[in-house]
DNA sequence: TTCATATTTAATGTCGACAATATTTATCAG
DNA sequence: CTGATAAATATTGTCGACATTAAATATGAA
C-alpha cells in the first residue's frame, strides 16, 4: 500500500529543509508551525500523496511533544490535508477519482465567485502585486523550474483569495486550492510536464484588474475545466481482470 | 463580558441531558462523541453562542481525561463551531456582523448549487422522507414547540445536503448551516418568534422533487435572503455617543 | 524453500502530573 | 465604601509514561 519508496525519515526530511532556519532542529515549535510546514510541503508537492507522517518523527523534528504534533496532524486532517485512520499513521489525503471532480466542481463554484467579487477591487499596489507574482510564473516556465513555477501557481489563486471581500468564501476556496494541488500531483498525466496554461493567469488578472467581473468569473471557471482535463482520471474498470492482464500468449 | 448567566455546570449540563442514555455520566466517550455532543447542542441552540467549554467540566462528564476533549474542542475551532484562544476557555463561536453577511452570501452560493445537484435525483423513498421532514416542521410550528421546529429545519436542510451527488459541496452547506444557525440565535430581532418562512420548505420540495432545479436554486436563494432581513445587523455606531443615550433632560 | 505461527518491534491511544497563565477572591490604604 | 494591590484558586499548555494495537521479524514444521 505505500505509495512512496522513501523512508519516513526521508519523508520528514522535506520539512525539516523548511522550517529549520539555521542549526539542527531543536528550536521548539507550535502547532501553528507544525500546520504551516506540512501545508506547504504539500501545496509545493514536495510531500507527495501517501506521504507517512509518524508523530514520533515529527515531534523530533520540531521539538516538541507528540501533543502538539497530534493537534497539528488533527486540524491538518480536519481541512482534509492528510487522512488519519485509528491506530495507523497519518498520510498525506489520496482523494479519489469521484472525489476529485467533485473537488474541481467546487472549486469552479467557488472560485467563480470569488474571481467576480474581487474583480474591480484591487488597488494599485495589489494590482501591482498580481502582476509580479504572474511574472515570476511565466520566468519559472520558460526557466524549466517547474517546482517553483508550480509554487507561483498556487500563489497566484491563493493571492486572489485572500484578496475576496467574502472571506469565508476566501478560505473556502484556499481550502480547495490546496486540495487541487493533491489531486494534480496524484493523477497528472505521465509526460505532462506542467499544467502551465497558456497565458490564462496573466488574461485572468487582466479582467479582474479591469473589473470585468463576469468575464473573469467565465475565464476562471474556463481555466479550471481545462486544468481537469488534463488530468487522468478514467476509471479503473471495476473488477479487474487479471486473465487478460496477466496472459501473455 | 459573559453573555450568558448560566454557570458553566449548568451549560455543560445541556450536554450531558444529550449523551447521557442511561445511569450517571460514567461512560467513556470517543471525540467524536464529545464532537456530535457539542455540535447538536450548538445547532439546536441549546449552547448559546458565546457558551463556556471548559475542559475539565465537559473531561468529567464524558468520562475521559482532557485530551479527547481537547481533540474535539480543536477539530470544532476548525469548523468554526468554537473559537479558541491561548490559555482561555474555548467559547461557542460568535461571529461579527460582517462575518455573518458573509456567511449568508457563501450559503446562498453553495446551497443554491447544492439544491440544483439535488433536485431530480431523489427517489421515492427520498422524497417522502423529505416531505415527513416538511410535515414534522409544521406541526412542531403550529403546536408552538418553538425549539423542535428549529430542530426540524435544520434537519430539512441537512437532508438536502446529505443528499448531495457531490458530497464536497455537501459537506460545506453542513458547516454553512451550522453558521448560519448560530448567527440566527445571535442576531434574531427581538419578538421575531421564529423564523417559519410561510411555506418556504414545502414548496423547495415539491420543485425539488419534481426535478425543476433552477427554480429550486432560486427559491433556496431567495429563502436565504429573507431570512437573513429577519436578522438585526445593524452596526453598532463606531464611537457611541455616550451622552445621547444617557442625557435624559 | 515456503507458509503459518510466535516473537519482537514500533507506532498510536489515553492518561495523570506539573508548569504557566488567567481569573477570582481577599486584603488594605485612602 | 471604593479602588488598587496581593494572595489564592481555577484553567489551560506541555510533557512523559504506560497501555494498546499494528507491523515487522524471527522461528519452525511441512
Amino acid at each position: 500500500m505505500a505509495v512512496d519508496p522513501r523512508t519516513d525519515k526521508q519523508a520528514a526530511a522535506s520539512l525539516g529543509a523548511m522550517h529549520t532556519t539555521g542549526g539542527r532542529g531543536s528550536r521548539k515549535a507550535s502547532d501553528q508551525t507544525i500546520y504551516d510546514s506540512i501545508y506547504q510541503a504539500v501545496l509545493t508537492q514536495r510531500l507527495p500523496p501517501g506521504s507517512k507522517l509518524p508523530e514520533v518523527a515529527l515531534s523530533e523534528l520540531f521539538g516538541v511533544s507528540r501533543s502538539i504534533v497530534r493537534k497539528a496532524l488533527t486540524r491538518l486532517a480536519s481541512d482534509h490535508v492528510t487522512e488519519q485512520s485509528p491506530n495507523q499513521m497519518a498520510v498525506v489525503a489520496r482523494p479519489g477519482i469521484e472525489e476529485t471532480r467533485q473537488i474541481f466542481a467546487a472549486r469552479r463554484l467557488v472560485e467563480g465567485e470569488v474571481t467576480r467579487l474581487v474583480a474591480g477591487t484591487l488597488g494599485k499596489s495589489e494590482a501591482q502585486a498580481l502582476r509580479k507574482l504572474i511574472k515570476e510564473e511565466k520566468s519559472a516556465h520558460e526557466r524549466g523550474q517547474d517546482q517553483h513555477r508550480v509554487h507561483c501557481s498556487m500563489a497566484i489563486h491563493q493571492y486572489l483569495a485572500r484578496q475576496c471581500p467574502n472571506q469565508v468564501l476566501g478560505k473556502m476556496m484556499l481550502e480547495l486550492v490546496l486540495r487541487t494541488s493533491i489531486v494534480i500531483a496524484l493523477y497528472k498525466a505521465p509526460g505532462i510536464t506542467a499544467c502551465f496554461l497558456g497565458n490564462d493567469h496573466g488574461r485572468l488578472a487582466d479582467l479582474i484588474i479591469k473589473g470585468e467581473a463576469d468575464q473573469a468569473a467565465q475565464l476562471a471557471r474556463e481555466h479550471l475545466d481545462t486544468l481537469e482535463g488534463l488530468l487522468d482520471l478514467d476509471e479503473p474498470s471495476g473488477d479487474i481482470d487479471l486473465a487478460s492482464i496477466l496472459r501473455y500468449t
